[in-house]
DNA sequence: GCGCGCGCTGAACATCATCTGAACAGCTCT
DNA sequence: AGAGCTGTTCAGATGATGTTCAGCGCGCGC
């Protein structure tokens, strides 16, 4: 984890690393807001503490020139004034913490703790197989760049297939997963979205085994490795 | 968005729930620790603001109960009590952020909205997408340089979708976020909502997944490419 | 090579989700 | 009480979507 210090008071700074360093941090600092911008602008922090009296350029200038450039790491704000007025500027020039001067080291770093913590929490729902993407959240397919557009019940298929891709997947087995549980067990209706999805996505994506169902491959590595 | 509040004393219940009434949240309530945790475990908020001294089950492990099961919501922990060891608890159990007694209500909305803001994965107070720029602390919405006016429960069913873009969001979800526990789960109050939204921000910025709900798009980026 | 069945496909059909306009109810402000 | 705004309900229209069906191609076992 990388922190950055934006704090004028050369006590309070030390004090600060000190705390930080102690608790695992690799700390870089400034000493006013021009110097803390710039290293924010630079450099990939998993975390700021952000004084809001600075010389040179104020905390929240420096806050709001950060956010509008797209940089997302989690700010905590620090101010010796309790003036709510200012959290609430901070805050909504999107600051995600704010504590008041003077605090104890261990609340600055259960908050710190708690702001990573939460950052961490992004994850991709997108699945690929050859240049097929399917966004399982947006529920949208690409075929390269091409946006498919397929109905629920065609997404829904795919999106199980992708999901157990490179192995057969049998009629029933679609069924039973599409389905709720009582559904007339011979009809083709599989067949037919099988069929109108090959012709959204591509023939050869959906290879058939007879007598056994169907699998998911990546047509371009296909002439790679053929067994039988 | 919907918000829970868990605290003992009316008074105080009484006054959260008007501020946060007032903010455009749907609020539930929950007066001791085991009301609080059973609404946390079963329906879905987007903030929860919990009392640590509460009867029958007190505030810390109420929330490591929630975090232990999954729950990811943000919470925000208040205390009549300023003392720092008990942040620190409330901070490892799993709170986003805390505030002390007596608070004022603005500090209370703007950390709610940081808090948010932040779980939807953003950093400023106004989201965009394409030229519709939504103000979330203002509540108002810009499509282009042009002030578009919404009634409350449009801007909140706005609000939401823009907070998960390129989502597909459910009715349902829509609902449950929208409104607070008991509310007629089946009537076509979205429909006729999104109905009118589609009115004043454009056809073709609310696309409508069949049978699966609705996305929230950017009419201009139909060919780009996709996120993550 | 031959016939049997499995699987494919196009079209027709039925159904269901969603949209829309309008009316109604509730609240606020004057 | 009345006017205006907002949220909710209702019913009919509409079109997309799921399902069925019948005919055909073709692989597979013999």
């Amino acid at each position: 984890m990388r922190a950055l210090i934006v704090e004028d008071d050369p006590d309070l700074r030390r004090q600060l690393k000190d705390v930080l360093d102690h608790a695992g941090y690799a700390v870089d600092e400034a000493g006013d807001g021009e110097e803390g911008w710039f290293l924010g602008d630079t450099e990939p922090y998993d975390a700021v503490v952000l004084d809001l009296g600075l010389p040179r350029l104020d905390g929240v200038s420096v806050l709001e020139r950060w956010r509008s450039a797209g940089k997302d790491f989690p700010v905590l704000i620090l101010t010796a004034r309790d003036r709510w007025s200012e959290k609430v500027a901070g805050f909504d020039a999107g600051a995600d913490d704010y504590l008041t001067k003077p605090f104890h080291p261990e609340e600055l770093l259960a908050r710190l703790r708690a702001l990573t913590r939460r950052a961490a929490g992004h994850t991709t729902s997108t699945i690929e197989i050859g240049n097929l993407s399917v966004d399982t959240r947006g529920a949208r397919v690409f075929v390269g760049d091409k946006l498919v557009k397929l109905t629920s019940h065609e997404f829904r298929i795919l999106s199980y297939m992708i999901h157990h891709r490179e192995r057969v997947i049998s009629r029933t087995e679609l069924v039973e997963h599409i389905y709720d549980q009582d559904f007339d067990r011979d009809s083709n209706t599989i067949e037919v979205f099988v069929g109108r999805l090959r012709k959204k996505i591509g023939q050869d994506r959906i290879e058939t085994v007879r007598g056994l169902g169907y699998r998911l491959v990546d047509p371009a590595a296909n002439e790679r490795a053929r067994a039988g």
